[in-house]
RNA sequence: UCCCCGGUAGCUCAGCUGGCAGAGCAAGCGGCUGUUAACCGCUGGGUCGUAGGUUCGAGUCCUACCCGGGGAGCCA
């Protein structure tokens, strides 16, 4: 391994001698000199390469240099005497490693996105995509420095699982049984208990549930890593398979939920602010404009937090035309939390105390008994980033919660296990790992945030 | 899954009420003394998403399907 353009780059002064490896971006050749700007993803910025005749490869190698060729480059670091860069590498030595086929589909100049999913095994050489991994990186590290820091576990949540999570979407099946001839029980049905697991599996909609085994054992715990939904959803807020965080506390209410889920925001918005500064201002400037100061802003000020109750009298009061009306008791719509968000604050909002007839069964029941101790917290543009509640920790309300939902105790032996032996307060909640990143990045479409997006009709790469 | 929009060269797109398929960029060749998505000249490059239909004649009109995008629903 030769050195990084980032360690290079970041040098205050020139000298010294370097080993480059990595992919050009561009080649511009004169008569008595060649430019390559040289990348190899450590950072945003490319680093220029200037090739002279003296070199013995410069007719034999550098003049048919182009776009996307892997290069090693041995020079010397020197101030840049042209405008745009303050050092550059003026090469003693050129090694063509990978060459291209004339149809190398990235060019220089601006792809559509559209085009650029369809060959995912090239994109992240371009700008864009580099500068989302980067930022994807430092986020999931941020994340687990947050929790580290704060005495969190990190928990391994099950990716297979028997239950279906409260009905948080519809699930992929997980089964070895032949698809054209399953045995079958009497009556007809699929005989699952001829299946590897002995029962009918699929893949995890949420850790939630294993998270609070782990969180009345060890108080803190978070979860982190892929959650499937089989959803037919085509949205550009949507993947098939995505990555969530879910943090799961005891002996915490509410209000210590909304707490952490602001504190947890602000800090890896802060994280990659900082970390990925180049990076940002790429998306600031050819992205999404205005990013950096909404960003800065979500960091500095306090999210407004209001009770379900109060966010419907807003919208009522509001003037406005929604195509759905709002009354209380119905869920929110996508245009009416766009409203509060982007339209009534400004900024993120947190929303509180939901209806109970619209939530899953396990969030806790509140003293009025009409709603339940559910939070969302809304940012501009994505909508639901986070959705959060105080869980169900007494036994008899959770039956009767079961039961209302038309849910069997049966399935749910162990979750209700849990209250009746050291039952205790506990609250948590899950977040959209690609969304989070959609937010800070302004990308348009999630599909552009996972460097390998699953969606309906597509699992290519 | 529903509604709307789109599919023309490697890429981005133009192609009018049906009448010889185009441009820029990329690629190849040549030129240019330090460029910044370099620039200048020349050359090659097409099953107009697929299958039917209407017509003397379809990129253009009709039908079905496939693929992509935007919005909605579902949700994180």
């Amino acid at each position: 391994m030769g050195d990084s353009v980032r360690s290079v780059l970041s040098r205050s002064e020139a000298g010294g001698s370097v080993t480059l490896e990595g992919w050009l971006r561009t080649a511009r050749h004169g008569k008595e000199v060649s430019f390559l700007a040289l990348s190899d993803g450590s950072c945003f910025a490319p680093i220029q390469v200037v090739a002279n005749p003296e070199l013995d490869e410069f007719e034999s190698v550098v003049r048919s240099l182009g776009n996307g060729c892997a290069v090693r480059v041995e020079g010397e670091v020197v101030a840049s005497p042209g405008k745009g860069q303050s050092l550059e590498v003026h090469a003693t030595r050129v090694e063509l490693v990978g060459g291209v086929e004339d149809d190398y589909p990235l060019q220089k100049k601006r792809h559509g996105f559209e085009y650029l999913r369809t060959i995912a095994h090239l994109r992240p050489r371009t700008n864009t995509f580099g500068a989302v991994l980067r930022v994807r990186n430092v986020a999931a590290r941020a994340i687990h420095e947050f929790f580290q820091e704060r005495g969190f576990v990190w928990l391994h949540s099950p990716i297979v699982t028997l239950s279906d999570a409260e009905g948080a979407g519809q699930m992929f099946r997980v089964t070895q049984l032949p698809a054209d001839d399953p045995p079958r029980t009497e009556d007809g049905a699929v005989d699952f208990g001829q299946d590897f697991f002995g029962a009918e599996a699929h893949l995890t909609v949420s850790g939630q549930l294993e998270a609070e085994i782990g969180a009345l054992a060890l108080s803190k715990v978070y979860t982190f890593g892929p959650t499937f939904r089989a959803e037919d959803s085509n949205t550009s807020r949507h993947l098939a398979e995505f990555w969530m965080v879910e943090p799961e506390m005891a002996f915490c209410d509410l209000a210590g939920d909304m707490d952490l889920a602001e504190e947890f925001l602000k800090h890896t918005l802060a994280a990659v602010l900082e970390g990925c500064a180049d990076d940002m201002e790429f998306f600031e400037q050819r992205v999404s404009k205005g990013i950096l100061e909404t960003l800065q802003h979500v960091v500095d000020s306090p999210f407004e937090r209001l009770s379900y109750t109060e966010a419907v009298e807003i919208l009522e009061k509001s003037g406005r035309e929604f195509e759905y009306p709002v009354r209380w008791g119905v869920d929110l719509q996508s245009e009416h939390e766009r409203y509060l968000t982007e339209e009534h604050v400004k900024r993120p909002i947190v929303v509180r105390d939901y209806p109970r007839e619209i939530k899953a069964f396990y969030m806790y029941l509140n003293d009025d008994e009409k709603t339940v101790g559910a939070m969302d917290v809304l940012v501009p543009k994505i909508g639901e980033i986070v959705g959060g509640s105080q869980r169900e920790h007494r036994l008899e309300v959770l039956r009767t919660r079961l039961a209302d939902h038309g849910l069997s105790e049966e399935q749910y032996w162990w979750y209700l296990d849990l209250r009746r032996h050291g039952s205790a307060p506990h609250a948590g909640f899950g977040l959209g790992f690609e969304r989070l990143v959609q937010f800070m990045t302004g990308m348009a479409n999630i599909r552009d945030i996972a460097p390998f997006p699953r969606v309906p009709g597509n699992a290519e790469f």
